[in-house]
Order: C-alpha cells, then sequence, then structure tokens
RNA sequence: GGGCGGUUAGCUCAGUUGGUAGAGCAACUCGUUUACACCGAGUAGGUCACAAGUUCGAGUCUUGUACCGCCCACCA
C-alpha cells in the first residue's frame, strides 16, 4: 500500500477485520507458559451466555485489553484468559422462552433433550460473544478460551464440592430460603433485590380465646400469611400485654389457637399496636422467633406461590395475591378488620426474574461461610488484594466481616453443575464422589436432582481457567493473576467468592489488583435495561464509530471513579481524534518519501521547536508508561490528545512544513519520524486498530530495522537516547507560543482575514534575553502568525497607527495605518487594562498581607512577585499606549 | 436507619501532594493557507450546591445542611 495517496479517512471497517486476521494468524495473544520474562495475567470475567454483550462489557474490554496491550509491549508475558459463563438461571429462562414460542417446554423435552437445546444455545452465543470481543480488537488468548461447564472445568467443581463436603463445609439443611416461583427454584440472598413498592399495613384483631370480645390487634403487610401464623409476639416489656402472655388467640378465618409470647427481639413496642403476628415458615425473623421460641413451622403457601391444602377451603389453590384480596375482604366481612394503612414497603424479588420471592422452609445445600471468610478478609485487609478506586476496600471485605450468612448452593434447575450426591433408597446420603458411582453398587440410588448455584462455578474461575486441580504449567507461571476488572454490582456475588474460594484450594490470592469500572449510564443518567430498550450494542457503535474511537473514550472514561453517561455524540469526538491521528500521520509520511533511516539526529542541531516537542514527547511517555501501572488510564488518554492534537498537530507540525523544504529536511524528518513512531506505540494499547495501520503499512516499511514486526508486539520505545525533559526549551516555547497568541488576537480584533498576512509586526522588549529568543525564532512566528517581517527591538517605537498587546515582557504593535479604529482600539485596551487591574489587586492584596510573606514558602511568594512585576509591567505598557492614544 | 459517591462554563466531565479553575461538545466571529472543514485561528462563558471552621491562602482539608444516585440492613 502506498501511504502517498491514502484518504483523508481512516477506513476503520476494512482494516480492523484485516489486523483482527493478521494478529490471529500470527497467534501473538497465545502466550507460552514459561520464560523468564515477568507474567501480567487478566482472567476475564465471563459474559454470560444469555446473550451479546454491552457497552460495560465493552468498557472493561478498553480496560483490560489496554493493560494488556501495554504490558505485553513492555516485555511482560501477558495471558488474558477469556470465557464465558454458563448461567444457570438466565440461561435456563432463555431458553425455556424459546421452547414456549414453538410450543413446547423443557418437562415435555425432558431433562436430556432440554440439556442438548440449551448447548446448542450455548455455542451459538458463546461464538458470538468471542466474535463481539474480537471485534473490539481484544487481544485475549482466545485459544486458552474456557466456559464454566467444559469437561477440565466440571472437573474442578466436582472436587471444590466433595473436598468441602468432607471437610464439613458444604452441609444440608431444611431452613427458610428464598424462593422464586417464576423460575421454580432457590436463590442466594445476593440474588435477591429489594426496591420500595406501594402497599399496605392491614391492621387485624385476632380475638382472645377465652373472651372473645378482647383480642390483640397485629399489623402486616401480607395478610395471607396469618393463615400460617404459629404467634402473637410482644415485648416483654410492653405494659399493656403483660396480662396476655401465656394466653392464646384465635386466628380470625381459620380458627386456629395460637399463643401470645413475649419475644423482646422481634417486637417493637413502638411500632403500630406492639404486637406482631409470626409466621415462622414465611418470613425469615419469624424463622428466627420460632427458632428461638420452639413454635410450629406452618407452611400455608407451595412453591407456585399459591395457598396450600392447609388453609381453609375457600383459600386452597389461590395465588397469594388472590388470596390476600378474599382474605382481606373476608376479614371486613366479619369485622376483624380494624384499619388498613398506605405503606411503602421493600419486598424481595428475584433479581433474574423480577418475581415476588417467597420465603419458604426447603432442604437445600448449604456453604458454612464462616469457615472461609477469614483468609480472604486478611488478604485485603492487609493490603494483598488491593482495590481501585480505594474506597470499595470496604464494600469488598465488610460482607465478609459482617453480614456473612452461610450461602444457599443447590438450584432446582436443569442446566447447570449437578450436584454430585447420591441417594439410597430411604432418601439418605450414600455417595459423594468426584467420579460417578460404580454402577451396580448404584442401582437403587438415585441422584441429586438440583445443580450448584451459577456462582459457585464463577467462584473458580482465575485458577480453574488455568486448568487447576491439575497443577499445570499455566497455573505455576499465571497464578495468582495480576488484576481483575470488573463492575461493581458483582463485588460480594462474585469477587469476594473468588477470594475465598482461592484460598482454601491454593493458599493464595486470586488476584492483585481489583479494579471496579465505571457502569456505563443512558443520556439522562438511568442505567442501561435492555427491557426498556435503552441497552446499546457496542457493535453498533464499532460500525458506526470504529472501534479504537469506542476503544478510546471508554478507556477515557470507566476508571475515574465515576459513572458515565453515554451519548453518540462523544463517540464522535473521539472518531475525530482519531481522523485527526489518521491525517497527521499521513502527512508525516507523505514527507517521509525519501527517509533515510541510518539517518541519525544530531542532537547538537536541535532547534528550539525540536527541544520543545522532544521534551514534551518524553513526558508523554512517562505518562502513558506510568497509567499501565498505577491504572489511571484517563490520563494516559487525556495526555495522548493534548500532546497529539495541540503541540504535535497545532504547533510542531506547522513548523516543520517550511523546514521540510530547506537544509534541514532530514534532521526534521528524524524528529517526526521519532515522535511519530512513539506516539503510536504508546497509543497502540487505546487504538490497536489505527495505529497498528500506520506502523506496519507506514514505519515499518520505511525502516524495516524498527523492533517488532508489528506494532501489537513490537517493544515499547526506549526515549532515553532522547534529550532530557527541557524546561528551558518549554518556557520559551510558551513565550513564544503567547507572543504568536497576542499577534493572532490583534489580528482577529481589527479585523485581518485569517488568509491574509500582514506586512509587519513590531516586537519590544528591554530584557536581552527575550529579544535573543526573538531573534532567534523569527521564522516561527512569521510563519504562525501570518506576518511578512518582525521589527525587534528594546523600546517600541511611537506608531501612527497600530493596535498594541503584551505578552509576558513583550510588547506587540500591529501597524496598519487606516485599520485601525481608534474608539475600538481605546476601548479594547482598557478592556485588557480592567482585567489586569482585577488580576493585579488579587496579587497586591496576598503580597501586603505580611502573614502570607512570612509564612508561604518562599518560592510561592517569590512566584507571586514575579507576576506581579510582569503584570504591572504590561499595566503601564497598555496605560501609556492608551494615553498616547487620547492625546 | 447505616454506609459510600456526586453537586465545577449552556451540556458531558477533568482538576495528582491546599498556591487562586481546564477539556470536549454547543454558541459567536474570521478563514477553504496542498495533512485534516471529522479542519485552522480567535471570542465569550464559572462568587467550583449552600453555611461555618482550620489556614497567610480552600474546588481541594474538617463539620453541618440541601438535593441526586448507589449499596446494606430492615418496623411487622
Amino acid at each position: 500500500m502506498s501511504l502517498l495517496n491514502l484518504p483523508t479517512r481512516f477506513d476503520f471497517g476494512q482494516t480492523e477485520a484485516k489486523w483482527t486476521q493478521v494478529w490471529k494468524t500470527k497467534d501473538y495473544f497465545h502466550p507460552q507458559a514459561s520464560g523468564d520474562a515477568p507474567s501480567f495475567s487478566i482472567a476475564f470475567p465471563p459474559p454470560n451466555v444469555t446473550g451479546v454483550l454491552h457497552m460495560g462489557h465493552a468498557a472493561n474490554i478498553s480496560i483490560q485489553d489496554a493493560l494488556i496491550r501495554g504490558k505485553r509491549k513492555l516485555g511482560f508475558n501477558t495471558l488474558w484468559t477469556v470465557g464465558t459463563d454458563h448461567a444457570g438461571i438466565g440461561t435456563q429462562v432463555m431458553v425455556e422462552k424459546q421452547l414456549k414460542a414453538e410450543g413446547t417446554s423443557r418437562q415435555e423435552l425432558g431433562r436430556e433433550g432440554f440439556l442438548e437445546r440449551v448447548w446448542q444455545w450455548k455455542d451459538e452465543y458463546g461464538s458470538r460473544i468471542f466474535e463481539q470481543m474480537m471485534r473490539l480488537g481484544a487481544s485475549g488468548d482466545f485459544k486458552r478460551a474456557r466456559f464454566t461447564m467444559d469437561e477440565g472445568y466440571s472437573t474442578a467443581i466436582r472436587k471444590v464440592f466433595v473436598d468441602w463436603y468432607q471437610a464439613g463445609i458444604i452441609y444440608r439443611a431444611n431452613r427458610l430460603v428464598n424462593w422464586d416461583p417464576a423460575s421454580q427454584t432457590v436463590l442466594s440472598d445476593l440474588e435477591v433485590e429489594s426496591k420500595e413498592e406501594k402497599g399496605s399495613l392491614w391492621h387485624i384483631r385476632y380475638p382472645l380465646s377465652e373472651d372473645p370480645s378482647q383480642g390483640i390487634i397485629v399489623a402486616t403487610t401480607r395478610p395471607e400469611t396469618m393463615l400460617g401464623d404459629s404467634a402473637v409476639a410482644v415485648h416483654p416489656d410492653d405494659s399493656r400485654y403483660q396480662h396476655l402472655i401465656g394466653k392464646t388467640v384465635t386466628i380470625p378465618l381459620s380458627g386456629r389457637q395460637i399463643p401470645i409470647i413475649a419475644d423482646g427481639e422481634v417486637a417493637d413496642p413502638s411500632f403500630g399496636s406492639g404486637a406482631v403476628k409470626i409466621t415462622p415458615a414465611h418470613d425469615f425473623n419469624d424463622w428466627e422467633c420460632g427458632q428461638r421460641n420452639d413454635l410450629e413451622i406452618m407452611q400455608v403457601i407451595d412453591i407456585n406461590a399459591c395457598m396450600n391444602d392447609k388453609v381453609p377451603a375457600q383459600y386452597q389453590g389461590l395465588k397469594v395475591i388472590k388470596a390476600r384480596e378474599a382474605i382481606v375482604t373476608d376479614l371486613e366481612t366479619e369485622g376483624f378488620l380494624v384499619q388498613v394503612d398506605d405503606h411503602i414497603y421493600q419486598p424481595g424479588r428475584s433479581s433474574r426474574t423480577g418475581a415476588l420471592v417467597q420465603p419458604l422452609p426447603l432442604v437445600q445445600w448449604w456453604v458454612d461461610m464462616k469457615r472461609l471468610a477469614d483468609p480472604a478478609r486478611d488478604a485485603v485487609r492487609e493490603g494483598r488484594i488491593k482495590y481501585v478506586p480505594e474506597r470499595y476496600t470496604d464494600e469488598g471485605v465488610e460482607w465478609l466481616e459482617k453480614d456473612i450468612r452461610d450461602w444457599c448452593i443447590s438450584r432446582q434447575l436443569w442446566w447447570g453443575h449437578q450436584i454430585p450426591v447420591w441417594y439410597d433408597e430411604q432418601g439418605e446420603i450414600a455417595f459423594v464422589g468426584t467420579e460417578d458411582p460404580d454402577p451396580e453398587q448404584s442401582q437403587n440410588w438415585t441422584r441429586d436432582e438440583d445443580v450448584l448455584d451459577t456462582w459457585f462455578s464463577s467462584a473458580l474461575w482465575p485458577f480453574a481457567t488455568l486448568g487447576w486441580p491439575e497443577q499445570t504449567p499455566e497455573l505455576k507461571h499465571f497464578y495468582p493473576t495480576t488484576v481483575l476488572s470488573t463492575a461493581r454490582d458483582i463485588l460480594k456475588l462474585w469477587v469476594a467468592r473468588m477470594n475465598f474460594s482461592s484460598h482454601y484450594f491454593l493458599d493464595k490470592i486470586p488476584f492483585e489488583h481489583v479494579l471496579v469500572h465505571a457502569t456505563i449510564l443512558t443520556k439522562d443518567g438511568k442505567r442501561m435495561s435492555k427491557s426498556k430498550g435503552t441497552g446499546i450494542d457496542p457493535l453498533d457503535m464499532v460500525n458506526k464509530y470504529g472501534a479504537d474511537a469506542c476503544r478510546y473514550w471508554l478507556a477515557q472514561v470507566s476508571l475515574t471513579g465515576q459513572d458515565v453517561r453515554f451519548a453518540d455524540d462523544k463517540l464522535e469526538s473521539s472518531q475525530h481524534f482519531v481522523t485527526k491521528i489518521w491525517n497527521a500521520s499521513r502527512f508525516v509520511l507523505m514527507n517521509l518519501d525519501d527517509f533515510d533511516p541510518n539517518y541519525s539526529l544530531d542532537l547538537t542541531q536541535l532547534k528550539l521547536s525540536d527541544r520543545w516537542i522532544l521534551s514534551r514527547l518524553r513526558q508523554l511517555h512517562t505518562v502513558v508508561t506510568q497509567s499501565m501501572d498505577d491504572f489511571s488510564l484517563h490520563h494516559a488518554t487525556r495526555e495522548l490528545y493534548q500532546f497529539i492534537w495541540t503541540e504535535f498537530c497545532d504547533w510542531y507540525l506547522e513548523l516543520a512544513k517550511p523546514r521540510l523544504q530547506g537544509e534541514q529536511r532530514q534532521q526534521v524528518q528524524a524528529i517526526l519520524f521519532t515522535c511519530l513512531n512513539t506516539m503510536l506505540h504508546l497509543l497502540h494499547p487505546f487504538m490497536p486498530f489505527v495505529s497498528e495501520e500506520l506502523w506496519s503499512e507506514g514505519l515499518k516499511k520505511l525502516d524495516p530495522n524498527l523492533p517488532g514486526e508489528h506494532l501489537a508486539i513490537a517493544p515499547w520505545p526506549i526515549i532515553d537516547h532522547l534529550p532530557a525533559v527541557d524546561n528551558e526549551a518549554e518556557s520559551q516555547m510558551d513565550l513564544l507560543m503567547e507572543t504568536v497568541r497576542v499577534i493572532r488576537n490583534l489580528r482577529m480584533e481589527v479585523g485581518v482575514a485569517s488568509n491574509k498576512s500582514v506586512e509587519s509586526v513590531y516586537l519590544a522588549s528591554t530584557e536581552a534575553t527575550d529579544r535573543e529568543i526573538l531573534n532567534a525564532s523569527q521564522g516561527m512566528i512569521c510563519t504562525l502568525a501570518k506576518v511578512d517581517q518582525l521589527q525587534i527591538s528594546s523600546e517600541m517605537p511611537e506608531l501612527e497607527q497600530a493596535a498594541h498587546g503584551v505578552s509576558q515582557t513583550i510588547q506587540v504593535a500591529l501597524p496598519l495605518a487606516g485599520l485601525i479604529d481608534l474608539d475600538k482600539e481605546s476601548e479594547r485596551l482598557e478592556r485588557e487594562i480592567g482585567k489586569l487591574d482585577k488580576d493585579l489587586a488579587g496579587l497586591k492584596q496576598r503580597l501586603e498581607n505580611p502573614k502570607f510573606v512570612d509564612r508561604a514558602p518562599a518560592d510561592v511568594v517569590e512566584q507571586v512577585r514575579s507576576q506581579m512585576q510582569e503584570l504591572t509591567y504590561q499595566h503601564q505598557l497598555l496605560t501609556e499606549r492608551l494615553q498616547s492614544l487620547k492625546s
């Protein structure tokens, strides 16, 4: 390809496809698990095979790939493990929906037939997810891709279950659990969400058994549960009810008699009537109360959220909501309903199906969390696992420290890891093992129907993906992983669980850093939601703006610690940046057609602008390199933008243009080459495609000796041979740029069109060094300010008609006989003087404060003094101008 | 009820150890000067939510208030 007649727009579609293919063919992202290079590894949080990736995934890919690509180029042996999660409930729900649309059901297909269908689904969506990742440029190791239900992974799961079972950490117990009637399975506490909803608080009178004319009033948000009440509790110190404790009341509509008990934990005298009905089978607090007081557990709601046969006939089989209506009506009719209040409460709902969660007593499998939590907590508390941003540290461990409750791991689903437990004919546990039992021996045994919670398998992700429980080279080489980058909402659900699993089985931390990235919100700051249609497919954005633009924007905003609002136009400006890079590179390459790669830059012949841009380049290099270690990707991206667009394009390239025509051509070419080469390397983690294209098709062809066959694996640029940061050059350039700005400003103010050059500009300074700098850079000022010639002197001559300005210690005058409107000019000067007055007043106030001069550091005082001096000087000059104008 | 964030230019957001506020987009003016009009040059726009405190000095530190968001625990 010839870069000399490239289009002015970067064709991202074609280029992305090309490089994805090349990188894949070259196997660049499939590292050997050997060698002396330090390792840097990330396990990509496996997306659910329920569907396609969303913007949150794209953000996370942008972050992780930036780090992986950066570290790869920095010489680390990098492994980015990718894969997908079987997502038990989620996937099963999706496939069941599909079946329903086809007029069949999982029950009709049977367990085996159903699982076959789910595997088909998985194959389709799993590969689609990998395609999406590749489209975004993810340099993951797709050859080592894993799935949470692949063979090796399943072996790991079995081992964990059996080990924990044998250690007594996994046990089976009958307890109150969260039941999702929609998906017909148990949920863990973390899978239940509660949000405020409008409801009612019904006050119901329970008559005293011995004297129905008396009674006790209880309040409830769920009247239907009264049919399963086992007691009414009052506070032991509540004087109103002392005489009733120990007596019994009759449950209205049911006629059952239940005791009035004293329980200080569940009854709050200040709420409602101070008396509370206790339903151990359907409420977590009541369950605890039942345990304390040895109450009957009377289940009245079944797994379909319907009233069961323990309730009066007229309510049997009714859905709880219907039953509630019927019961309330009947209570009212029979005079038991005392009062109804509007009430805001927070019912639990399934995070997956949104169904109202029913607390039900069921026999399930549990993990004893207290046996696992401590080492995981210590690793975080002692700083061996670091959270970024730091504030998430607490969120990461508080759950392990305080709120920890045992984890219910069995699910009544078909899709997942079936629990490796067999029961004998009596229903007793007969066998638990990593291999299936001997068929002869197990003839009359039945296997536990349930599967394990999806998070039980996700908890092994960072090490199971590396081959554990086998002691693989990958495990030795890449474990613990370096970084885990994830969304905030799964810190407990997933991150904490990987932590304790890793400590138990490998006695190691699973990762050193936990990066918590931003949530990508809609334009209005709402959560993106597929069901509301506010979700955005990253591929649409890639197709529209290109992968580089998307990645760059996401990397820039996703690690600042703040959630971000997404809108198309933001990607537009990133795309403009890509175009800018493309065109700047095109210009450089066009001017390197006769570039001699063997020419070595003569450091003794550098001009001011050369020294300046190289100094800036070095600082850019430092910032971007640093960002790979401290994850300050937003700094890196911003600095790249500032450097490339403003410093390199707006100033340096403009200065380079005339020099490329003269005797300095080779020297300038060498600097342009160095800048572009370094820029493309530093950009590559954020914009892999455009940088690879420009480097491989451009620079690498000009100088085949550049290390690395492609930019993706070319070593990070070394700039040690370049001059150190040059403060002198930077401050001198600042002076010159400021002067150019003043001239441009004057031109605009007096209405000189920007394409017209002006004949001459007068510059005067009493400082010899100023004049020296100006004299040495006359050409530069003329080029940038479109001026034919400069008159540089120590004193500003009296000019007939001119516009005046001042740049630091330099007076600037633009003489334009006939073009200057005297009134406008004095107005302008007055405006400038006004600004100076304001600034000077502030400075003066500080300097006149003896405490400031006394207590502030000397360099700060000095800085204020010199600023004062400079502004005073400017003030004086402009005032003189104004006076002479008026006289 | 407890915890954590946020409140900075019209909009979306930066602002590293306290030294007197920046970018992108939008607006306005000028310009097609052969890298780029997805461009260049310039202009305008902010008592940094509010109040007190510490300090010579506070967007930055402390306390309180208001509003918005998230997380946890829940009074039935």
